[in-house]
RNA sequence: AAAGUAAACCAGGCGGUCGCCUCGUCCCGGCAGGGGACGGGGAGGAAAGUCCGAACUCCACAGGGCGGGGUGCUCCCGAAAGGGGAGUUCCCGGUGACGGGAAGGACCCUGCAACAGAAAAUACACAGCCAGCUUUCCCGCGGGGAAAGCGGCGAAGGUGAAAUGGUGGGGUAAGAGCCCACCGGUCCGGCGGCGACGUCGGGCGUCCGGCACUCCCACCCGGAGCAAGGCCAAGUAGGAGGGGAAUCCCGCAAAAGCGGGAGGGAAGUGGCCCGCUUCCCUUGACCCUCGGGUAGGCCGCGUCAGAUAAAUGACCGCCUCGUCCCGCACCGGCGGGAUCAGACAGAAUUCGGCUUAUCGGUUUACUUUGGAU
RNA sequence: GUCCCCAUCGUCUAGUGGCCUAGGACUCAGGAUUUUCGAUCCUGCAACGGGGGUUCGACUCCCCCUGGGGACG
């Protein structure tokens, strides 16, 4: 099921220099990125020559146990699945859902947005 | 056994696959915040709220006075704390184990007491009771009765949160600690205790109420806070507006000027004054506000977490812990099935506390009720 | 992260221990006036964020929660 299962075993790591930070950075891809809308997340992509991406839950998680629980499932999904993005700046914006999704419903959710965005992106070129 | 109270402790475990941060050693390297191997470490009892206290950093030192704030029964522990432990007196809740609260003072000064009530702090007036004396009136005439005044009386007047102590008795014209008993209060002494205080005996009829962010007393507190503070890189502007003095004297010198003193001004000591420090007084010093730029890195963040959109995770399987259901026994319990770790919650300078959130479990001590012996 | 503020009818607000059964303005509802609407007048509905404590008595004072907002190098 995972991306990554049928090419040569390629790691599927996440180093450090492959997270997005820097609250200028960050700001741009909100401000000038394009952005697709999911059930359960939000994706923000600005084209850049390095891959980078950043995760994001919605302030209306309120507890940061919830923020990081959202964060690390982001996280994981990305890691799993880091052919299905180009390159470029990434944010993975996690929306507010009661109760928490799990890891498969978010999955299904990523890749359909995924989808959608492809095929926008596509048409706009 | 059930229900409960208090204290202490725990906060699932094992395995598999894929991953994250950091430190040490070694290896590869195009030298970069690189890659790899091995090994060590990697969230909590509250990491939370930011309610106290400290370390640490900056304000030159943290000095004196006024003001302001905090704390307030006793003893011990503690660096300190609105902290902890053990106790004292009183109040409230609970059948109980126990839990929750309150407690510095009244000499003077500052203030408060709505409504009700005669009166809210000051000694009476008002209302009222009364043997006696004076005057007037009435009469069945006995000095009987009534009214006013003089005088005696003090808490008995439906209030109120609170009224110069309460209950009972004696006493009197009427009454009242006026007298007596008990209780309360206060003073003295003995005994117990380090002490708050307790207890026993005796004296005193009981002398001037209560409350406090604001009165008084004791003790404590300089201010800010790691976005403190220091370093580096990058980068714009050398901007606009405002505050503020723009003095004397002495010495050296031909003069420019230099030095010293007085005075004044600005800023800092984030409440004010003094004191102290720095600077300026013919140069554009110093300070404030606005505008513009950068929104990056390192140290702080060593002593076994140390990030900066922020690591300690994700998925899967099994096991017990629980929870729910069914059947048998119905006192403990036994068997089967389902569900499947399920609470509160995630370090950002670090400690000591407090408070708040929390599925449950274990141990010890104790309480109430029921059963058996 | 650290340090601070605020919370009263639907909205903006007054209230600094008792006169509060919480006042005012706008809104809303009903009535009067008007041929009708508007304007005007009259009447009415409607609030102290939650829980404890101090006090005889808390919107007010003190704690603890909850929900908003602000400042910083």
């Amino acid at each position: 099921m995972d991306a990554a299962e049928g090419s040569a075993r390629k790691r599927e790591t996440l180093r450090k220099y492959e997270i997005l930070r820097g609250h200028g950075a960050i700001e741009r891809v909100f401000r000038e990125g394009k952005k697709v809308n999911g059930k359960l997340v939000s994706v923000f992509y600005l084209p850049n020559p390095e891959k980078k991406v950043a995760f994001v839950a919605s302030r209306q998680y309120r507890k940061a146990v919830k923020r990081n629980r959202v964060k690390r499932l982001l996280r994981e999904i990305y890691r799993k699945n880091k052919d299905l993005f180009p390159d470029g700046h990434w944010i993975l914006y996690g929306k507010f859902f009661d109760p928490i999704p799990d890891y498969h419903q978010l999955k299904q959710d990523v890749i359909k947005t995924m989808e959608v965005f492809k095929k926008a992106h596509q048409n706009n070129d």
